[in-house]
DNA sequence: GCATAATTTTATGTATACATTAAAAAATAC
DNA sequence: GTATTTTTTAATGTATACATAAAATTATGC
């Protein structure tokens, strides 16, 4: 085999390394579920998939395992992280921190009204997702609100976190998608917060966040359960 | 040179991959300022010092730098990144979430009052070494305080991230110990929390821990601000 | 002398060789 | 036939070789 390979997807952005490409490529895998939760792999059946050798694998692994994905145990492969409701819990009550933190600080920072602008637009697809029932689309634009949200606080330090937590979860919330309810009370947290936003009330804008992330929680956990999910 | 290095060091406790020792090897100099905030290394250089490969330092490297404690920048050496007082804002605030929510959740699961005797016997430690005038004293068992509240809250990520934010300002927290003034008022706080947690009032808990966490913030910035540390 | 181009150096990224050791399989004792 | 020991297999951990490309240096043109 030829020790370098050229690049030849040349429509890729950036010729970024292996390394990089392995991690980004596996997150994406793990967090699909087209590698499943609970499986494991060998580091040559990564670097065969990923048409690599082991070395950059490796190396995205322990990166990997860092972020809470997946476990690398030594000479039983590499394991696909599940996650329990106890699990689920845990992660939800984080982000549920550090996103009303993240609210937080939006209302302290955001001097002008037009900083709010890309959170009034995703919520507005949020609102037309949900009057045409597109739930992918809701999901789509309810994840946006969420990112964009967390950007504006300005921390990038939150916004790795939160990232992190988030791709734990993911799985879990892919699956609940279409067995929940209309997501009508989101849509309305959403512009409660906006308001609180506007005014600047940091309090009020870090309470209406973290009752919203607390009743996702609660939906989240009872959905699971309901349905007898016990590891996802 | 011999291609694997014998375990000289019988004492140790554990002969651990050459990654986790560096890893643990690199993070230990780092959050003591062995290896300074802002200074670079090539990887040979760290390989040479912890006297072994590139292979093990280059996987410690990426996964500290998922840490936050260090930038790894293609052809410019390995970063040991500083903090600045914004970033000192960053991390404490978040901290303040994770650990208020670490706190409730204690609070929530304290089934017996024996429970949360290294709560009491970490703060009887602090009140000693303040009485002897012991920093050093003081600050470890503060330390431990805070550990084993978290700990306590029965969540693995929660202790995982929270020690990781804590590398992170470890350095700042050891500069300001001898020129803050005597933490009397920490003691008290941690009296009314063992206070909240045996009577199991989760919101008294958290609010609690919530405040005590702002004014440790507060002060954090302040002695930054007033003895000039841009970067530390 | 200064700016640009050519060249050299050097640090990293990646593949690979190989030692180690855990796990699996086979052999042996009873 | 089961339990224990020995042997074998195989996956990882580590070192190293080498290609690549960035940075540094030197050479060249003006």
């Amino acid at each position: 085999m030829m020790q370098q390979r050229a690049h030849i997807l040349s429509g890729e952005q950036k010729p970024r390394s292996q390394t990089q490409r392995a991690a980004s490529e596996l997150r994406r895998m793990i967090v699909s579920g087209e590698l499943p939760a609970g499986s494991s792999y060998l580091e040559t059946e990564l670097a065969e998939m990923l048409d690599m050798s082991r070395t950059p694998v490796r190396e995205a692994t322990l990166m990997l395992e860092a972020q809470g994905l997946l476990e690398v145990r030594p000479r039983r492969g590499v394991k696909i992280l599940s996650i329990s409701p106890e699990d689920m819990e845990e992660i939800y009550q984080i982000l549920t921190e550090l996103e009303s933190l993240a609210a937080e600080r939006v209302a302290e920072r955001s001097t002008s009204p037009e900083m709010l602008e890309p959170l009034r637009e995703a919520t507005q697809r949020m609102e037309d997702a949900l009057a045409r029932d597109d739930r992918e689309a809701w999901a789509a634009a309810d994840e946006d609100f969420h990112t964009r949200l967390v950007e504006l606080s300005g921390s990038a330090r939150l916004k790795s976190v939160i990232a992190n937590f988030n791709d734990q979860v993911r799985r879990a919330r892919a699956l609940t998608l279409y067995i929940r309810p209309a997501p009508t009370k989101s849509n309305a947290d959403h512009r409660a917060l906006i308001a609180a936003l506007e005014k600047g009330d940091a309090a009020l804008a870090r309470k209406i966040h973290r009752e919203h992330r607390i009743a996702a929680k609660s939906l989240m956990i009872s959905l699971l359960s309901k349905h007898g999910f016990h590891q996802i």
